[in-house]
Parts: structure tokens; sequence; C-alpha cells
DNA sequence: TGGGATAACATGGGATTTTATGGTAGTCAA
DNA sequence: TTGACTACCATAAAATCCCATGTTATCCCA
């Protein structure tokens, strides 16, 4: 699981230290890391390879002319694989440093299953967003067992 | 799997590099690659030896009368086998330049399984409309399943 | 519980290897 | 003998590896 913020700086070979409690994370399922332009949001999502497999094996299920397979394919081109240098640190890709307007400092967020990475300002934007929600419409109604 | 997305030149005697991620990813399972006509849009499709094995099988399982299985019988017929030069190009033949309309340049999206050689401007099409899709409709509803 | 020793972590920089791509020489067939 | 195709060599740019270092967190023993 991916959890707890964190907020790490990018070098000017666009390095950054992907925090420890994620790597471990990974490395005790022996899975890789994938790196991908969030569908929602202006960040960089990253999660397992046995996730992301996930999808691809879905694909298969589609329509292949559906608009849901599209996008996932979509989705796959928008997608890296990610090496860990010897000090656990990764490099960003290019397409996703623009995609997520990040420059030298990046704030990790983990969300459970996956992760996001954003720029310092676009995480503060959606912070004070989850504050102003809470407000006005109270805590989320959580179900967390179905029948 | 093949993932991400990267902008290759093609030279005059109709040779590109394949990306190294995309080699590796065959030279891992020792697995050689072939290209074909794209059934679904104007492009050229790679993927494993493996891969296209099951296409094969899959059209026994097929009404040998049907549409669908004279489809891809000539599908079949317009696949190749490609061998790779000492630094990772391959020769896209002549068939597959014109069908996917390629003079100077490739684009190669990795969509999981397979991947796609669009021409740039092709690509270009089909990117934007995976934008105005996303907008329109929202992520598919695999995604929204995961968190 | 305090505080020093030790390990882990984040980050910088330089050396080395890969990658993409241009070019040339050799081979085979028409 | 010419033209197409293939194998191989060369090179610049980019990606990757590896070492060094300061800082933070953890451990351990008095």
């Amino acid at each position: 699981m991916f959890l707890s913020t964190s907020h790490n700086k990018i070098d000017l070979k666009c390095r950054v230290s992907i925090p420890a409690s994620f790597r471990v994370n990974l490395e005790k399922s022996n899975e890789s890391l994938i790196l991908f332009k969030c569908l929602q949001f202006k960040c960089i999502e990253g999660t397992t390879s046995t996730r992301m497999q996930a999808y691809i094996n879905a694909i298969d299920e589609l329509d292949a002319l559906s608009d849901d397979a599209f996008l996932l394919r979509m989705m796959m081109a928008d997608s890296f694989e990610i090496k860990f240098d010897i000090n656990g640190r990764v490099v960003i890709p290019d397409t996703l440093m623009n995609f997520a307007e990040l420059s030298d400092k990046a704030v990790f967020m983990g969300i459970g299953e996956s992760f996001y990475i954003w720029s310092p300002s676009e995480y503060e934007n959606q912070y004070m967003k989850s504050k102003k929600i809470l407000k006005e419409k109270g805590p989320p109604k959580l179900i967390l067992k179905k029948n």
C-alpha cells in the first residue's frame, strides 16, 4: 500500500528520490514501477507493473473499437516502466514532467493502490479544494463492506 | 509489455530504430517481431510471434467461411517477420510504408501487448481524438474502480 | 531517558554505456 | 554490371551507473 505524503527535490536531470516507503512496497512484492499521465488530474500517477498488466488484459476483453478500449490504449502510450538507480531515484520522462508541469519540486501522495506526483502548486490547489468540500458537504460516507 | 511513445526517424532505406524498451521486451522473452497492417487504424501494428500465433489459433475457432475469418486471413497475408540489424533497426516493408502513409518519421506507441507505428500526422489525429473522448465521456469505468 | 554511534535517506556530480542515426563495404540476383 | 539488400562501422547525444556527501532517522547502551 502506498500511504503518506512527502516533498522531494527534482534535480536538473529530472531525477527524484521515490519515498523509501513506496520503494519498499514495490521491492517486497518484486514489482517494477509504472508512471503514467493521470486521467483525472494534472499529475503523474504511479503504480505497480501487476496493476498495469491488469489494465492491459482488460483491453482484450473490450470491444476493440469501443471508446474505453481507445482510452486505455492511449493510457498505455502515456505510461513508462521506470528503473531505479542504486540510490532509489528515478528519472521522470519529459512527457510526464510537462504534463504535470513539474520543475524542481515534487509532492508524493500515496492513495493506496497507487500514488500521485504533483507540482507543489497543483498539490496546494487540490488540498484546498478538499478542505472546502469537507467543510461544505461534511465527511464522505464510506462503504467499507458490500453485502 | 509495450509502453510509452517515441518519435524516430525513418531513413532513405526505410530503416528505423525500434525503441530500446520495445526491443528489450522482445529479447527477454526471446521472441521475434511481427509487423502487420492494423485492422482498426491506418497504422502498422507490431507484436510478438507468440501473440501472432494466438491470432492464428483464433481464426481456427471461427466459422471458416465467415467475414471475420476472411479478414483475419488477409491480415496474415500482409504480416512480416522482421529482423533487426546490429543497432536495433529494422527495415519497414514497402507494403506497410504505403499502408500507413509513412515517409521520414514514425511514431511508436506502446499499447500493452503490442504497439502501433503511425505517421506523425495520423498520430496527432488519434491523440486529439482521445483527448476529446476523455473530456466528453470521462475516464473508462475500469479506471474508476481501482482506488 | 539521554546522547553518541550507526544506518538509512536524499541529493550532487562525473564517468561510462546505450541509443539513435548516418554512412560504407560486401553479397546476391537479375 | 547494376541495383537492391544486408551486414557492419562510426559518432554525437542522451540515458544510466556509480561514487561522494550532508542530513535525517534509528538504534543501543549507559
